[in-house]
Formats: structure tokens, sequence, C-alpha cells
DNA sequence: AATGAATGAGAATTCATTCAT
DNA sequence: TATGAATGAATTCTCATTCAT
């Protein structure tokens, strides 16, 4: 076999152990996507997914975190930031993690629960969100002159904040509250709510 | 066989088990609180918790939630609602929320598992906050004429989305996000989050 | 309580929990009805079942083993006994064995396990059988002409031979085979075995 | 952790647990014969056993009995079948039984343990009965004249009835009664028990 | 006589992980 | 690379039995 072959071979591979693990965890619930089962699912041998994840499934769990483009931010998009038209500037971003979140929700149910057991997975989560922020901030900031204005490290602050409350919010709605009718309506009220916060810190700073 | 000795007083055992399971969870995290340890935290055998929570785990978590007043509205704060004092009316239960959620972190934790991996919680949980919101609505709809006014059905529903931004904030903010750097800040925050929600659902009804 | 009464008591609790145990056996299968499940069931505690059957389970069944008149033979149907009518004079017999079989099949099922899996049960089951056989041959021998010229050994021998198969044969036939379409053509077919067994055992002596 | 040698020989430990299972419920009956103490038996692990059978005790009985050969017919003995001779043409197949059941009694008791506790394990036993008698009877259709005029459907009811009737008597005899003094007898009575129910059938059709 | 809380050994089962092939 | 047999600690859960009330 060629090497291009072997590589491809490997990602096909891996790709299906993200694929069962996840599947699995829709389907049984969390507790019960052990390694075995994956392997069984994914009709590979345990013996393959501890060579590619050697510590096991939070080996896959972490691997998928850290290669995930899921949450990334679409610089663009906040090119014409502006404090009159905050909604529409976060509505694609907002749009995005919804679908994201719904398409992924097997990963996404099995961060969550790595975020409440394992402490280095939380701070791992922090850490990614906290990057993801200071990259568009710094980014932004020698764009944009709005952002310019405002001190680097507040700015960061802000976004990750921002950040994090639209995930709260979009995991609770997917997953447990189911309010809106639409999603454009859950959207509507997200990119209200940013508006409205962002106009909150700028009267109490 | 070796002698035992049998004591008697089930209220306190059962006490005795909704402690020590969650303290384990805060000790040693979720997925290593078996019930042997449960049982040899406790003092007590193993038997003796299946005695009281036949299903096990499932059960301690489902039978301390039903029966957890962590969750209550106090209908009196909301007697003087008007909407030009919503910050100021549920500051009170945000902060008692917020009190709660850190005093119990180890059974919050222990719910959030259970609704992420089990349906049925998840839909004891939506039904418990279903419940508690109806009530309240139904109860300040006799009493206070602001409530009288709005539609029954309608008055459920944003209270019940409001209750459950409340509970989402607050844990993300306790175990994941920790941005305010106080308490105070995080309930001038959220007390005006439900001020503009609030009037957001009023302009787009 | 008058001590009739408390006897009536007894005798009820005590019925109560046969009635459990079998009960119990068909619904969930032999090794799935536990002392505490039968207690459940009959609703008393399963203290009482101690209280009455200090050895438990086993005594449950060893008790209603040695009490039940289920396999005792109607000496007045023997007595017109013949080498012709042979088939004539089993046929009550075994008619009321079938009927015994069908109403205690949950006992009859424990009786089973019991004498596959604990010798006593099984010399028990034995002893009884014999002393059955010993008793109606006994007696037939002081009152019918036929059977006074058998020597008693062998008379007894026998009469267990083919106690043993009618029981054997019916619980085969109602438990696992199902072959005769009605009752009227099993007993005829038993009765009939039966026959060609006597004088099969006629002929080799 | 502590050090693990593997040896790898699937038939091998297959064989090595069906062995301690049985032999186990020689020794100890059939209800202290637990998977652990399989395995301890075996000097194989736990894990091993559920490797190879994932339900446990009652897969390692189920596989072992439709592998087994222990109830198979040898057709050859019947295509020298003729109404006179039925004893001597079934003696081979008995006289094989008996000593298939002496042999493998831990088996035997195992499989009439969950015949009598599981309707699944007792709808296989009754379907390979079937099973058996099904290919045999149209095998001797195709090879035998006297088979040839019963029509199918009546060969293969009676064939079957034969079988129960042997294995349940065999069974009863070694097990509970041990009425003859020796094989030779028990197998001159079921051979002609046999004739006797055949001619049985022929009068009553 | 009756209760049922309490026990703890032990049964069934799962799981992450190793390693010879 | 890839396999899957093998491991055995750990987990869940059951059961017969005891005993203070």
């Amino acid at each position: 076999m060629s090497k291009r072959k072997i590589e491809r071979n490997k990602e096909e591979k891996i790709k299906l152990i993200y694929d069962s693990f996840f599947k699995l965890i829709l389907e049984k619930g969390f507790h019960r996507a052990s390694t075995n089962k994956i392997a069984k699912k994914a009709q590979i041998s345990v013996g393959t997914i501890y060579h590619y994840f050697p510590k096991g499934k939070s080996d896959i769990l972490i691997k998928y975190f850290e290669k995930s483009k899921d949450m990334v931010l679409d610089i663009e998009n906040f090119k014409a930031f502006d404090l009159s038209n905050i909604p529409e500037i976060f509505k694609p971003f907002i749009s995005k993690d919804i679908e994201n979140q719904r398409k992924n929700l097997g990963y996404r149910i099995a961060l969550r629960h790595s975020i409440l057991s394992h402490k280095e997975v939380r701070k791992a989560f922090q850490n990614k969100v906290l990057e993801i922020c200071k990259d568009t901030s710094k980014n932004l900031r020698t764009s944009t002159m709005v952002f310019k204005k405002i001190p680097e490290e507040r700015l960061i602050k802000r976004f990750t904040f921002i950040y994090n409350l639209i995930e709260a919010l979009i995991h609770h709605h997917i997953f447990v509250m189911d309010f809106f009718d639409n999603d454009e309506e859950l959207i509507e009220y997200i990119s209200n709510l940013i508006d409205f916060t962002i106009k909150f810190f700028q009267k109490s700073s």
C-alpha cells in the first residue's frame, strides 16, 4: 500500500471511531458507550482504538475536541461591527452554532459529561474558548477601528463571556428546554440578548 | 457468620445516603461514585441502599430531586411586580438560586449528569420546572393585577423560560465560566437580563 | 384474640405464603422467587415467613410437599382390580393427577427444581412415593384377593414404578411435549401403557 | 496493576468452560454454579466467559445444547424397521441415550433446570427434538418402504412423541427412580414400551 | 406473633486495558 | 498496522437471613 493510501485509511478509521462513539452515546447514553462497544459498532478491533487513542475513551473525546472546528468564529462577519448593528452581526454565528450543536449532539453530550467529570476537560474547554476569543479579538483589533479603542484585555474577556453565553443557551435550549417554535425566533432572541449584554457592559464600565 | 448490629433510623439513613453520594461526587467525580463506595462512606451496607433505593444510584438522585425544595419560587416577592421594577423583584430569587447551587454542588453535578444521560430525568426536570411555574403563575394571577391581564398559558410559558434561563446561566457561571468578580455583579447582570427578556417578549407578541 | 382466631389467622398466612411462592414461580421463574419477593407479594413481612418457615424457601417447599394430598391414591378404585380391567381402574387416578399437576404447576416446577438440586428433596420425594405405595399395597393386600397373591415386596416395587411412570409422563406431557389434543386421549394412552407395563412384568417374572 | 499472561486457544477455552460448568453442577448443584466459580475452576477470568458467552450461564448451556450431537438419531438403524422387530430396532438408540445421559449428567441437570426455568430453553429443546425427528422422518421416507406409506406429518409427530418418551423415561429412571437392576432390563422395557406405543397408535388411527 | 430495617456475602455483568500474533 | 482473545478489578444488584422493636 502506498503511504497516501495508508494515510487515508488511517483517517477513515479515526473518523469511524468518532462516529461510532458519538452515535453510541445518542443511542444508549454516555455511560453505556464503552470502548468495546465502539469497536463492535465500528467493526474494528479494540486494539485499533487503543492504537489511535492510547488513553481510550477520554482520548477520543479530547482529540476530537482539539481538532474540532465547530466552535471557531468567522472574523469577517465582525468587521462591520458597530453598536447599532450587533444583532445582525451575531446572527450568522448563532445560526451556525445551532446547526453544529444539533448535528453533533452525541459529541456535545460527551463534551458536557466530561466537563462535569474531569477538571482537565473543563480547563481545556475554557482554554479553547479563551484561545478562540483571544485570536478573534487580536485580529479584530488590527483590522477594525471600533475594537481598537477597547483595551485588549477587556475585549477578550467580554468576547469570552458572550461566547460562553451563546454556547450555554443554545445547548440548554436544544437539549433541555425547547421554548421557541423555530430557530429564527431563537436566533432573534439570542442576538438581541447579546446586544443587551454588550450595552449592559458599556454602561457599567 | 459474623455478628450483625442493626441500627434503625430510616430518615437518618436516607439522609446519610444522600450526603455520602453527593460528597463522593465532589471528591472523586460522578463516574467514580459507585453504590459500594456510597455504602462504605455512609458506613452502612449496600443492601440498605437498595432497600431504600431499589433502582440504585439513579433512584437516589430522582428521589432527592423530587423531594427537594431547592428550586421553589417564593411568591411573595412577585406580588409587587411591575414593568418598572423587574430587576429588583427577581434579585432575591436569583440570589437564593446561586446560594443553593453552590451549597448543593454535588447534587447539582449529579443532576446535570443525569439530565445528559437519562431521558426520564430530563423529562422529570422539565416537568418539575413546569409544575413550579404553573403553580406560581396561577397563584399570582389570583393575587396580583398585573398578572391577571396576561393569559394564563402565556404567563406559564414565559415564566418557565425565565426560570430555565436563570438556572442554566447560574450553573454555567458557577461551574464553567466564572466571569463576574462577585455574586452581586452576577445578580445585577441576570436581573437586568430578565428585564430585557420580559420586555423583548412584550414587544414581539 | 381467641385461640381459634389466632389459629385460623396462622393457617391463612401459611396459605398466603404458599400461594405467593408458587405464583411467583409461574410468573418469573423459580430462580427469581426470593423470600423478599414472596413477602412483598403476600403483603406480609419477611420476618413472618421465617417465623413459620425457619429455613426459608426450602422449608416452604418441603412443608407443602409433606402435607400435600396431591399425590395420594384412592384405594377404593383399585378394589375391583383384575387383569382384564387395568385401564379402567387406573383412569380416575390418572385423570386426577393431570388435574392436580395443572392446578399446582408452580408447585410442581418448584418440586422438580428441588429434586434436581437437593439430594434431600430427591430422597424425600422417593420416600413419599414409596410410603404411598406401601400403604396402598398393604391395604389392598388385606382387602383384595388379586393382590394377596402377589408377594408384598414385589407389589410395592411395581406400584412404585407405575406411580413414578404416571407422574413423569404427565409432567413431561403438560410441561414439555403437549402431544395429545385433549386429556381424554392422554388418559387413554397412559392407562393402556400401564396395562402393558403390568403384563410386561407378569411375563418377565 | 498486576502482570497478565495471555494464552490463546479459543476452542480449548470454550471446552474448559463447558467442562467446568457441568462439573461444578455435579459437585455443588446447579444453583451454586456461578460464573465466578466457573472461571475459578477453569482457571480463566470471568471476562473470558463473557467474551464467549455474552449472556452468561444460560448462554453456555444454550450454545452447548445447540452444538451437541448427544441426541441425534442414527438413521441406519431404522432402515430395517418392520412392525415385527420394533424392540430390536430401537434398542441401539435407547442404549446410546442411556450412556449419553449418564456421561453428561451435569449437562443434563443443567438442561432440565433450564427447561423448568426459561421458556426459551424449553422452546429450544422442543424445536431441536422436532428438527431431529423431521430430518429422520424425511430421510427414512425416501429410503425405506414402510415409512413411505405413512403420511409425513403423522410420522414426524409420532417420532417426536417416542423420542420425548425415551428421553423423559431414561432421565427419570437415572435421576429419580432407579427401578431396574441393570441397563439391559431398562432397555428391554423401554423398547417393548415403544412397540406397544406404535401399535397403540396404529389401532387408534 | 409480626414487622421490616439492616446486613454483607456473593452473583451477574461490564469495562478499560494489555499483548501475543 | 491491526487484531481480538484475555484479563481481573470494579460495579450493579440480589438474596437469604437476623434481630430489635
